[in-house]
DNA sequence: TGCCAGGCCCTCTTTAGGGCCTT
């Protein structure tokens, strides 16, 4: 049984929000988790061999200059499908991510055999309260400390992992469930908001 | 030339529309 604290938690910055429509990856981060602890990061940037808008620039302080001069995409993400070998998945708003990390494997020809579920979905359930689910509310919201630099790869991953966390930890209490499994985190991502409580009071009996 | 995402989820729903999230 794989363990919801091991996995790997990924972050794309990109040129755009779709990669069918041409955009590309310009920073993958990453950190890996092995029962709650994290054990090794990744992070570069990566040349999307096309030039980013300025709302990309200044959405995310990484200009045109340094992506000229980033490893392409065939070396960062073969390094990448290696990194993420072995594990499961995990990103705020997965479905964006995933179709990033589809899209840049396909073109080196690798895939992985991890699955992937989704922080923000579950935080909408364990989080019901919250003002929004974004990351950096999540954030505030939980009380993890921040010193405010969202959008970069490495820092997004490593505070959702530290989002993810907290959610694991809250519900392991709330619910007396123990060493949470990652097929439970991905039904939780599609169970209805309202009967979650029976679900996971209904897991901690199992 | 002009257009430009997609999945989830709620509700004034299901023969649909719109907000939330990600860059």
């Amino acid at each position: 049984m794989s363990r919801a604290d091991t996995a790997v938690i990924l972050d794309f910055e990109t040129s755009g929000l779709s990669p069918d429509s041409g955009d590309r990856a310009i920073e993958i981060g990453a950190v890996k988790i092995v029962e709650g602890k994290v054990t090794e990061r990744f992070q570069s940037l990566i040349n999307p061999d096309m030039y980013i808008s300025s709302f990309i620039e200044d959405y995310t302080g990484i200009t045109n200059a340094e992506l000229k001069n980033a490893p392409t995409s065939e070396h960062v993400m073969s390094q990448f499908a290696n990194f993420i070998e072995g594990f499961n998945l995990i990103a705020h708003n997965a479905s964006f991510d995933k179709r990033f990390l589809d899209a840049e494997l396909a073109r080196i020809s690798r895939s992985y055999a991890g699955e992937f579920t989704c922080s923000l979905l579950a935080a909408r359930r364990i989080y019901q309260d919250a003002p929004n689910h974004r990351l950096g509310t999540l954030v505030d919201y939980i009380g993890l400390p921040s010193d405010g630099t969202f959008h970069r790869a490495l820092y997004d991953s490593e505070m959702t992992a530290k989002v993810w966390l907290a959610m694991l930890s809250d519900i392991q209490e709330q619910f007396a469930l123990e060493a949470i499994p990652f097929s439970l985190m991905k039904k939780l991502n599609k169970t209805a908001k309202k009967s979650v409580r029976d679900f996971l009071v209904k897991a901690g009996a199992a």
